[in-house]
DNA sequence: CTCATATTTGAGTGATCATTCTAATTTGAC
DNA sequence: GTCAAATTAGAATGATCACTCAAATATGAG
């Protein structure tokens, strides 16, 4: 992959691998579909990609990435409610990513589900070190401790949130968040 | 099915099944393998079921009934204590069918995926329900509506907490689930 | 015992897919 | 312009599965 034409046809085929995931879901997503749609062949596709796998998980880390706001973690000056919004944004913009993320993570009968996995589990920590540190500067008066086991309460929240996004389209997920927030508050 | 030869049979399948998704997860678990397991031949499979997916639901429904605490619905004294251990409970000892659960649910790329999914979206109002009635029971000053959105965020977290089980068998349930119940207490 | 019906046998079908291979063609550094 | 390396073409492979079918056998009601 050193000259442009092997760089387009890449970007072709994650484009196309992006929309089938969108509009036909992962089943949907063969390597006949990609390559159709990218107007490919499959040699190209394996000349670009060791496997199919590769190429959905470049997609779905795409997705991810690009919804994380502040992507530099860094001197970050995120609020609890912003960072909820984010994920919110996430949920309701990329509902058919969300779907294909938990799926493949969950697939694998045994520990080994591929590498997405523990991607996601990492993803998950990260997360709540945020929301922690994000307390931790809104409310002054809390311990280190206290502030990752409210943090980890409300990600999981959350992530049940989004686990019924993924199953029912209609459930109001913004709606949800809102109350999560007003009972965070209480009890802060 | 009107000999008891059948019967028998339906029973093994069953039992084969039951052991393939727990030992193997879903891939493991083919219309070969149940055979293999059950001692029996694919013709006498399909002589009982429709299909592969029908023997799963059957699998999957069992159990799900199987932990149900007070089945029958009427005059449940259930507290929410009670409530969220049985959950905790399934999560403990049937972390395989929970996974199987999830991911039937959710396989289909679109709306249509498989009745189970319907099933799943009513047995997790049932469960609200449940929550908020037993809320009502138990904190006497407290409107229906109040009671649901509680027992609706209450459960989105237990939902949560699973999801993260099935991803992460090291992931410490009965502890979060315990946080949950304190956390409630301090806002009621 | 008889006979209609249930059940079992097990090879076979057909469809779907990811992936591979070789030969041709294109690219761009020199 | 040359040439090695990158890229593409596209048919072919091989593996996996869910599922079918027609013939053989077992069942049990009468």
């Amino acid at each position: 992959m050193r000259y442009k034409a092997g760089l387009e046809t890449r970007d072709k085929i994650l484009w196309a691998t992006r929309g089938l995931i969108a509009n036909e879901g992962l089943e949907g997503t063969t390597i006949k579909a990609i390559c159709d749609q990218a107007g490919v062949l499959p040699g190209s596709f394996y000349n670009l990609f060791d496997s199919k796998e590769q190429a959905i998980l470049a997609v779905v880390r795409e997705a991810i990435d690009a919804v994380d706001p502040d992507p530099d973690h860094e001197g970050s000056q995120d609020t609890v409610q912003a960072l909820v919004e984010a994920y919110v944004r996430f949920l309701e913009e990329q509902g058919d990513l969300a779907r294909v993320y938990i799926r493949i993570a969950m697939s694998g009968s045994r520990g080994n589900g591929s590498d997405l996995r523990d991607r996601v589990l990492r993803h998950h920590d990260d997360r709540v070190q945020r929301f922690a540190k994000a307390m931790q500067r809104q409310t002054g008066e809390i311990t280190d401790a206290d502030a990752e086991r409210r943090a980890e309460t409300l990600v999981s929240s959350l992530n049940g949130i989004a686990l019924h996004r993924v199953l029912d389209p209609e459930f109001d997920v913004s709606w949800h968040a809102r109350v999560l927030l007003e009972d965070l508050a209480t009890v802060g």
